[in-house]
DNA sequence: AGAATAACCCGAACGC
DNA sequence: TGCGTTCGGGTTATTC
C-alpha cells in the first residue's frame, strides 16, 4: 500500500525516467481510471514531463499546460516498459518520443488519474489536504488545538489526510507502538507533549522508510521494480504473534474503523 | 457539521 | 481439488 515513502520513492525513481520525454499517444485500456473527461484527457499528447513532485500520497506531473494528478490507492504502480506486451493489469500506457511506454498498472483498479488544466485553480483539488508531515505546521501545537474538538480515536485522526497528509495504515501502527500510545486512545485525551512525540516519530519513522525506499509488503512490490528495505524495520505492522522488541509480550491484532490494526497491548495503554 | 457507512475492485485466503 | 465466500484498504460520495 503506498504511502508517503512509497509515492515519494515512486517520484524519485520516475523521475530519472521519464522527465523531458513527451507523450506522443495514450491508450486507456480501463477508461475509469481517469476521473476527468476523456476527451479531455486526449489532450495530454504533446505535453512534456517537465517535473514530478508529491503532496501527500498523490503524485503529481508537471507537464506544459497541465497537471496530471495520480493516485495509486491500494496497489498502483508505474512501470517502464519497451516493445513489450501489455500486461493485464496494465491500464493506462502513455507511449513516449523516446520509444518506450510508461505503463499504469494497477490490480485493484482503485487508483485514480486526473488531468487538470494548469490555468484552473489545481490547488482547490490538494487544497484539502493537511500539512505535509515535514512541514514546520506539522507540529504539536496543531494536532493539540485539531484534536481538543474531535470525538475520534489518535488512529483515524492520523489516518485523515485533511489533519496531515501521507501516512497510511502501516504507519499509522508503527507510529502508535513507537509513541506507546493505545491506537483506540481518544485523540481528545491526549496531551501536548504526547503530540510531540507523535509528531517527532512521525517524522523518524517516514524518514528512515524513505531511505530505505518504503515498505515492501506481500504482493506489493513496488514500481519499477524497486523493493522497498523499510518491512525489515517494522515494529509491529504485520507482527501479529510475534515477540513485542520492547517487552517480549505477543503482538495482538485488532480492528479499529474496519482496518487492521497491530499493538502491543502492554507497551501501548 | 461531523461522523458512520457504502461504494469502488479483485486476488488471496479461508471454509466446506 | 474445486467452488463459493469473505476480506482488505484509501478516498469519495452518500447517508445518518
Amino acid at each position: 500500500m503506498p504511502e508517503l515513502p512509497e509515492v515519494e520513492t515512486v517520484k524519485e525513481t520516475l523521475k530519472n525516467l521519464i522527465l523531458a520525454k513527451t507523450i506522443i499517444k495514450v491508450d486507456l485500456k480501463y477508461p475509469k481510471i481517469v476521473k476527468t473527461d476523456l476527451v479531455e484527457f486526449q489532450k495530454i499528447i504533446g505535453q512534456k514531463f517537465n517535473d514530478i513532485y508529491r503532496r501527500g500520497k498523490y503524485l503529481i506531473f508537471d507537464l506544459d499546460d497541465y497537471y496530471l494528478i495520480s493516485h495509486l490507492r491500494m496497489e498502483g504502480k508505474y512501470f517502464i516498459k519497451k516493445d513489450q506486451e501489455i500486461d493485464k493489469h496494465e491500464h493506462i500506457i502513455f507511449y513516449l518520443n523516446n520509444g518506450e511506454t510508461l505503463r499504469y498498472h494497477d490490480v485493484r483498479k482503485f487508483g485514480t488519474m486526473e488531468l487538470i488544466l494548469k490555468k484552473t485553480n489545481y490547488l482547490d483539488f490538494l487544497n484539502k489536504l493537511g500539512p505535509e508531515p515535514f512541514s514546520a505546521e506539522y507540529n504539536a501545537k496543531y494536532l493539540y488545538q485539531k484534536a481538543k474538538k474531535a470525538r475520534k480515536t489518535i488512529k483515524d485522526f492520523l489516518l485523515n489526510q485533511s489533519i496531515v497528509a501521507g501516512i497510511g495504515n502501516i504507519y499509522v501502527n508503527e507510529i502508535c507502538f513507537l509513541t506507546k500510545i493505545h491506537p483506540l486512545k481518544k485523540v481528545a485525551e491526549i496531551s501536548l507533549k504526547q503530540f510531540e512525540s507523535i509528531v517527532e516519530e512521525t517524522k523518524n519513522v517516514l524518514k528512515r522508510a524513505i531511505v530505505l525506499g518504503g515498505t515492501t509488503i506481500r504482493s506489493y512490490t513496488s514500481s519499477l521494480g524497486v523493493t522497498g528495505r523499510f518491512q525489515n524495520e517494522l515494529t509491529v505492522h504485520g507482527k501479529d504473534g510475534s515477540e513485542c522488541i520492547n517487552c517480549g509480550n505477543i503482538i495482538t491484532k485488532i480492528k479499529v474503523s474496519g482496518r487492521g490494526t497491530y499493538l502491543c497491548e502492554k507497551c501501548q495503554k
